[in-house]
DNA sequence: CTGAAAGCGCTTACAG
DNA sequence: CTGAAAGCGCTTACAG
């Protein structure tokens, strides 16, 4: 049987009321009465019942996270590195963090509708935006608060961080024209993501001014996993005469691009550039070593969870948006040496 | 505001007791109101309150998991396809699934003491066991169910997933041998570490059999993460006579193991041979892709999720333990061609 | 500065 | 078969 408040003030020979103010740290409470309150109350190991708690003040102290269902697996690094972000910054605030991905019998909508509708959370993170995405328009209606990785279109208010890779792709490019690499190739994702449409428009906008031309061809759509890669790097790879550098949507889908390239037989870095993009760890391990586009994924998701929590004590002035520059880290898959 | 239960029961002219009794499927209601009650409740959104429910059943239908704190990262491959399997079964039985890891600022006991004390949890899953490991210890004494990932030492009870490897690294070093490896190395983890510990008898007792010796300075430490693995296979690489086959205690070690030897220039498959265990999706696509010992690691999660819910709902017969074997999957990184 | 009391939204003996 | 009532462990106006 657990330590109670009534535990605690039983012992004390004083109310629950009063009890329960001192731990709060109101200040109508004497201060030698809080510090004995505290003292006792940490001394028999009282640790207040969520539940109760959350009923009573009709908050659950609790952030969600969803993962999408556009998400073939969840063990990918970027979503681990998010969620340990995530997780660090909500645990160290007091808050507890819930997690729950889709799948083939419960579908993403109905876990949105269970934490919403059963008041298990204060507020969602939500990543993988579409341009137009059910998620915000729902949690919107729902008055839910929330915060995101990127933006979908539309007029709504709401915190997130946003990655400008504009300059951060034009140094990329510069850096692919000036090795050798004319023939960009690209490996998006699904095309109504919006990391897929800015990367490329990014990309697009880079190569206008470098005056590259891109084979529509060599635009191609995976789903964001390295066996996709893979199989979208082998089909590119096949066409004549083919692109001499491949840029990925993420780092785990250049992964399966550098496998196909090399079961080709090409030579990674002078025959063929490959690029991520997200900065994982594992980036540095692969054969050769992968140019990359890094953004601090574990602070992001830190300051996704600061946006939040400052919107759900009401702190919430006009839209609180973070930008955040990719930093490019050239590494052995497009260096001809 | 949400929909309560009494909203339901006003609006069919019941009391609150017969809306609940018919939405549990108690068989004490006429068949004619609860179906009534269920298809109202539905109209109107009825979603019951998790903290109302928590607190006067006292159960929390939360299932806990902890990093360990010896996990550098939680973007391992391997957490992530396993977080993956317990998040999907326990969503799919109506349980929320909380997750926290250790920080600097929160550790792992005081993550373990909340959660429990705090009643927030039914049950706690528990991974990358010790030999001798204090959270066995602590949720016995706190009577708090769990189910482990391999077993610490001790005679306690509880459910766990056992992998048995003996057999799978008999046959692996069997193949070694038979493609010209002589001289084995292990990269392992912290050795207090049941994992380390199991695949370095099964490799000892495999190489016995087989005649092979194995150096004890080629046998050596690392953190279970790539970069670990990246450090600890220079080091043995750098030794004279150098083995030619390296052993890691996971994929993520093997991948750092890769990276150290291109970057010694070796022909991996040929001069040396490296190998991971856990058999993660990105172990395809390494050059060469790797050999590896594949356990399923999602299914695992699953299994144990099962067990601690079977436990929990006290069908606990004896000790409920699975039994795991590995496969061994052959690549080319130990391949001479 | 402290306490008695109401109530958050449920579940569950108990009575009828 | 149905309902009135107690109570899970807290928080928080309100009174003193």
């Amino acid at each position: 049987m657990p330590v109670t408040i009534r535990d605690v003030a039983k012992r004390l020979h004083l109310s629950i009321t009063t009890v329960s103010r001192a731990l709060d740290g109101y200040d109508d409470v004497a201060s030698e009465t809080q510090k004995e309150v505290i003292r006792t109350a940490h001394e028999m190991g009282y640790i207040p019942n969520r539940a109760a708690r959350q009923l009573r003040r009709r908050k659950a102290e609790t952030i969600g996270f969803i993962m999408p269902a556009s998400a073939k697996r969840i063990a990918e690094p970027f979503f681990m590195e998010f969620i340990a972000g995530l997780g660090d910054e909500l645990t160290m605030r007091g808050y507890d963090f819930l997690v729950a991905n889709a799948t083939t019998h419960v579908d993403e909508r109905e876990l949105y509708q269970r934490w919403v509708g059963g008041n298990k959370v204060d507020g969602l993170i939500v990543t993988r935006l579409n341009v137009q995405d059910w998620r915000v328009q729902y949690l919107i209606e729902q008055n839910v608060p929330f915060a995101t990785l990127e933006r979908s279109n539309g007029r709504a208010i709401y915190p997130c961080v946003q990655v400008d890779g504009e300059h951060a792709y034009f140094e990329l490019l510069r850096h692919l024209v000036d090795n050798g690499y004319h023939h960009i190739a690209f490996i998006g994702g699904p095309v109504e993501l919006v990391n897929h449409q800015n990367r490329l428009g990014w990309i697009r906008k880079a190569a206008g001014e470098l005056d590259l031309l891109i084979d529509p061809a060599f635009i191609i759509s995976a789903d964001l996993t390295s066996m996709g890669g893979y199989q979208a790097a082998k089909e590119l790879l096949d066409i004549t005469p083919r692109p001499d550098a491949i840029l990925c949507i993420d780092d785990e889908t250049a992964f399966g691009a550098l496998h196909a390239a090399h079961e080709k037989g090409l030579s990674i870095g002078s025959e063929i550039g490959i690029v991520g993009f997200d900065g994982t760890l594992e980036s540095q391990h692969t054969e050769p070593p992968l140019t990359t586009l890094d953004i601090p994924l574990y602070n992001m998701a830190c300051r996704l969870v600061r946006m939040l929590l400052k919107t759900l004590a009401g702190h919430t002035q006009e839209a609180d948006v973070d930008k955040i520059i990719p930093e490019l880290h050239i590494r052995g898959s497009t260096h001809r040496s």
